[in-house]
This record gives structure tokens, C-alpha cells and sequence, in this order.
DNA sequence: GCCGTTTTCGGCCCGACTGTTTTCAGTCG
């Protein structure tokens, strides 16, 4: 196997700006399509890339035929891709960027450039300044004006996509604002949001009520907005103070609330192929509803009903990215029982002020009862993480005993003595094998040396699995969304390592980290891997975090069986400890 | 550019909103 020079998400956004090179030449809108489509196929590889290219199977992935095929290879065996420089070629470099702007498509785009010669995001605001962009034909005083505010914020936002942890309370917020407007029968938060994304761009809220009207107000009228962007009869969409994070709702009589919130849920992939679906048997799927070719509307009363109208199982709003949801809920091998958060019986992954945590071991444990939870495992730092306060072993041995006085105040609650042990540079663990087997809970991670190149990376991991002290593997790939790169790493053969040492891996629930991700929880479940998820929590709120595993691991298609803290304490020691 | 249990050619999801328009094009989701 050749390990690839460019990584899949360079050939995805190599796929993506060919597109959008395309659309700018005026090329037909399906033909730049495929390539948005094969970028997506790419990005959802759970296999390795250098593998499909080098065994020659691309063109059996849906939606790559023979020219993706030819010019993938050529990017990733030799690192270029002479259509795309040519192409590329023929354009200014600013002009990709100048589609980035609000309300700018390609049209536009190959307007300014073709009739004033702009070719930047610089040479556009001047020449709106300098009113010379009204004089196109499609454009007007307002639209410079909007151009402005445009540039204006983008440069302040820069396109960045915000943590889904940090906008789901806010839309939750939101939404419990909208369901208590005026006349409100159903509503709920749709898209990225909904569908439980890493990073979200926007939040999408959907209700149904007899009058939009004094609904539509509640939003551009609630506490927080900064703009209101556009309302019309249906619609409202408002940017907020925070983030600059823009909020879209939609109302709608009930009868359509159903198809309207499968509409703006998406994802975008999946939804064209249930139009597609809808198509061949006649019917047209919209947000405006399900019609027959002859015009009759059928009832669709919520979103089971639309699926079963397909004849498919209902698939659930996390697994709607068509990566092969849609084949599995049609041939009726869709996981019914996915994770939840109500099957998770304990939270693994807890620091206390013990090392570097902001509360108590006694405040953790009536947290964790307070969200309902039966135990909690305390994993604080070890010794080599001296930044974080990591615990030499007599201090170690010293929290057993608080641990031991906290389990007896709290009743119905059980703290579970662990360590998040540091992986050594050589793949040992940061205590000896005599501390190690005192513990219930033993999660391994790396928080030090980075650097490393992913074959000493890998053996590294590797070494660290074949300790028999080992239960889960925390963390795993390092990564930070937004912030950090995973480290070089061979996941396939950790996970492969995993199943065989019996090692369970952790869904952190940090949203910074939502580490393993979901294409690797779906590779993880499909080697026999067990997995925990975790709230990796520092202070009592990040107990919380566990929501965001959960989620995640539903994005990986993760069943109840899969996650070992959804049994009782004692049945998840056992089954720690089985492992090995 | 991709795809085919009616097609190897002719399709390819669809509607709201905005601004510049007297009937529509572009953008967005």
C-alpha cells in the first residue's frame, strides 16, 4: 500500500473549488455538482484513500465514475492535478474567495469579473465605494450597500463554523421562545443543529401554527438579535449578537410541519435521495409536502410516516448524511436501537480539584446523581502531566479514601477509583503495573510529545493497548476541532489492535474534541471494538458533555450493546476487566 | 460528470426571498 501524499480532506477541497471553478465558466450546474458530490464521498471514507486508489476501486464508490477517478489518482499518487491547475489558472486567485460573501454566488461573481476587471475581495469593496457597481445590469445602489455589509462581516467571521456545544444551548433557548409564542403547535430545531454536526454554521428552527405572523416577531424581537436579515410571510432569519451566529425560522400550518421539518433538517445528500426515491414512485417530496403526479396531496403526519411512505424504516436525524443510511433503512437494516442518553447508566472521564478540575469529588457525585446517573468514574491526571496537576501515587492512594467517604454520604451514587494515565513517549504507561491493577477504571491517553510521525505514533498506541492494566483508550486521536490536527496516526490498526486486546476506545464528549469521531465509531463497531462515552469533565456543568457522545456516537451508527457504560456498575467492571 | 429492473441519452430537488425588475435572475438552504 502507498501511503498517500495528499489526505482526503485535500482532495476534497481540490473536488470543491473545481466545482465552484466550473459554475464560474458557466458550466452546466450538474456537471459541478459531481464534484461536490464525489468531495463528499471522499470526506466520508472510513477507509484509508491510499488504499481505494492504489487497489484501483474508486469508481465503486457512488457518484465517482471514471473522470473523478482519473483525476483523484493523479492528486494523490503524485500530489497534482494538472485539470485543476489549468482551471484554476484561468482565474484570478481572489476569486474564489469572493464567492465566500453573503448574497455573492458564481453569477455574480463572473459579472464583476468579466464587466469591471475584480478579481478580489479588496478591488470589490472599492469598487462599491466608489458606486461603480450599480452601473451592472442586475445590481443597484442596494446590493453595493449589502456587498459592504457583506465584506464587513465576513472579515470579522471569517466563514469559521462555530462548535455544535456551543450553539446548541442557544438554539435550544431559541426554541423553547418560539414554542411559547402565540398559537405554536409543534416546533423543533432542524439541520446541522438537529442532525448533531461537529461544527454547525447556522442554527434552523421549524413551527407550525395556524398565524406565522406573531411567531415570526417573537424571534426578530427576542433578547440577543443583532439584525434582522429578512421576513416575509413564512420566513424570518436574524443574526444574533453572539458569534455572529445567524438564525433561520420557518412557520407553517401542522399539515406541513412534518415534510418542512425533514426539509430543513437535511442532510442536503440525503434528502435529494429520498426526492429521487419519491420520484419513482410517482410523488413529489417538498417542504410543502408529499403531492401524487396528478396533483392530490397525501397526508403526511410526521416524519415516520414520510419514510414509511417510501418504504423505508424511519432513519433518525444523525445518521441522515447519506453514507448508506438510506440503503440500510430500505432494505430494513437500520439499527433500531441506537445509544441514547436515557441508556447510559454512568459517566466515564472525570477530573476533580484532585488534579486539574474545579470541583470537589463530593460535588461531582451529586451532580452526576442529579442528572440520574448511578456512577461516575474519577480519572485524574498522572504523574508526567505535571501541568495538569497530575497525582504522584501516594496522593493516589489518598483520594481512595475520600472516594471511599463520598460513596458512603452519597447514597445511590458510586464513584469508581481510576486514573487517565499518561502514554508514555515508548508506549508505557505513566504508573507501574502494581499501582495499575488496584484500580477499577483505567483509561490511557496522550497528552504530551504530539510530534511524533505515525509510524512511532502508531507503535506507540500499539505498546500502550498490550498493557493488561489497560481498559479504554482515551482520546484517541489527539485532535482539537478548529484548533489542533489528529496526530499521524493508523486508526485502522489501532481499532484492529483494540478489538484484539480486548481495549475499549472513548467517545470523548468534549465538543472540542469528539474524539473518536463518527466515521471511526462506525469502523470501531464494526470490528468488535466496545466503546465508553465520556463527558471528560473538569467542573460539574461538563457532565453534561456526555450528550455530545452519545450524539456522537449515534452518528456512528453505535447500538445500546456497543457502549459498555450503559450497564450497571458492577456489570461494567466485569465487562472492563473481560476484556483483557 | 454520473447514472440506468421502463433510459447508454437525457435527465439530474425544489421553493422562498430579495433586489432590480415591469416578469425575472440570482442566491440560499
Amino acid at each position: 500500500m502507498t501511503a498517500p501524499i495528499v489526505d482526503k480532506a485535500t482532495v476534497a477541497q481540490v473536488l470543491r473549488d473545481i466545482s465552484l471553478l466550473l459554475q464560474l465558466q458557466g458550466e452546466n450546474g450538474f456537471r459541478s455538482r459531481a464534484y461536490d458530490m464525489g468531495a463528499d464521498r471522499i470526506l466520508g471514507l472510513t477507509q484509508d484513500l491510499g488504499a481505494i486508489v492504489s487497489e484501483g476501486r474508486l469508481e465503486s464508490l457512488p457518484g465517482i465514475g471514471p473522470a473523478l477517478a482519473e483525476k483523484i489518482t493523479e492528486l494523490v499518487t503524485t500530489g497534482r492535478m494538472t485539470y485543476f491547475e489549468d482551471l484554476r489558472a484561468k482565474f484570478p486567485p481572489g476569486l474564489l474567495e469572493l464567492m465566500k460573501l453573503p448574497d455573492i454566488g458564481p453569477r455574480k461573481v463572473a459579472a464583476l469579473w468579466k464587466e469591471l476587471g475584480i478579481g478580489s475581495v479588496e478591488e470589490l469593496e472599492a469598487a462599491c465605494r466608489e458606486g461603480r457597481v450599480r452601473e451592472l445590469k442586475g445590481f443597484g445602489a442596494k446590493s453595493e450597500a449589502k456587498i459592504l455589509e457583506g465584506i464587513a462581516l465576513f472579515r470579522r467571521a471569517r466563514g469559521e463554523r462555530k462548535l455544535l456545544g456551543d450553539v446548541l444551548p442557544l438554539a435550544e433557548a431559541l426554541l423553547e421562545r418560539v414554542r411559547a409564542s402565540p398559537g405554536v403547535v409543534r416546533a423543533s430545531l432542524g439541520g446541522s443543529v438537529r442532525r448533531r454536526a461537529e461544527t454547525v454554521s447556522d442554527v434552523d428552527i421549524i413551527a407550525s401554527a395556524p398565524d406565522a405572523g406573531p411567531v415570526l416577531d417573537a424571534l426578530a424581537t427576542s433578547p440577543g438579535v443583532a439584525t434582522v436579515l429578512g421576513k416575509g410571510d413564512s420566513k424570518c432569519s436574524v443574526r444574533m449578537e453572539a458569534g455572529d451566529l445567524q438564525v433561520d425560522l420557518r412557520v407553517l400550518p401542522d399539515e406541513d410541519f412534518a415534510t418542512a421539518l425533514h426539509h430543513f433538517t437535511g442532510s442536503k445528500a440525503h434528502h435529494i435521495r429520498l426526492r429521487n426515491l419519491g420520484h419513482e414512485r410517482g410523488m413529489k417530496i417538498s417542504e410543502w409536502g408529499v403531492h401524487r403526479d396528478d396533483g392530490t396531496k397525501l397526508p403526511v403526519k410526521d416524519e415516520a410516516a414520510l419514510y414509511a411512505l417510501l418504504d423505508m424504516q424511519f432513519v433518525p436525524p444523525e445518521l441522515r448524511e447519506d453514507n448508506g443510511e438510506v440503503e440500510a433503512a430500505r432494505a430494513g437494516t437500520l439499527p433500531t436501537d441506537l445509544v441514547t442518553m436515557e441508556d447510559v447508566q454512568g459517566a466515564v472521564h472525570a477530573h476533580t480539584t484532585w488534579s486539574d478540575g474545579r470541583n470537589s469529588l463530593e460535588e461531582m457525585a451529586r451532580a452526576a446523581k442529579a442528572m440520574g446517573l448511578k456512577y461516575l468514574t474519577i480519572t485524574e491526571h498522572s504523574e508526567a502531566a505535571i501541568y495538569a496537576g497530575g497525582l504522584k501515587v501516594d496522593a493516589l492512594k489518598r483520594q481512595w479514601e475520600e472516594i471511599d467517604r463520598v460513596n458512603e454520604a452519597v447514597p445511590g451514587m458510586r464513584l469508581l477509583k481510576g486514573i487517565e494515565v499518561d502514554i508514555l513517549e515508548s508506549g508505557a504507561l505513566d504508573y507501574d503495573d502494581q499501582v495499575l491493577e488496584q484500580l477499577e477504571v483505567v483509561i490511557a491517553s496522550i497528552h504530551v510529545r504530539h510530534s511524533m510521525d505515525e509510524e512511532q505514533m502508531t507503535r506507540r498506541v500499539l505498546t500502550a493497548l498490550d498493557n493488561p492494566h489497560l481498559h479504554i483508550l482515551g482520546h484517541p486521536t489527539g485532535r482539537l476541532l478548529q484548533s489542533r490536527e489528529p496526530y499521524p496516526l493508523r486508526m485502522e490498526d489501532v481499532l484492529e489492535h483494540a478489538a484484539k486486546r480486548g481495549v475499549a476506545v472513548e467517545i470523548n464528549g468534549k465538543p472540542a474534541r469528539l474524539d473518536i469521531k463518527a466515521e471511526y465509531v462506525r469502523k470501531a463497531t464494526q470490528l468488535g471494538v466496545k466503546l465508553v462515552v465520556s463527558c471528560d469533565a473538569h467542573r460539574q456543568e461538563d457532565l453534561g458533555n456526555l450528550s455530545y457522545a452519545v450524539a456522537t456516537a449515534r452518528r456512528g451508527w453505535a447500538r445500546k450493546q456497543d457502549v459498555l457504560n450503559t450497564l450497571p456498575a458492577e456489570r461494567f467492571l466485569a465487562a472492563l476487566r473481560a476484556g483483557r
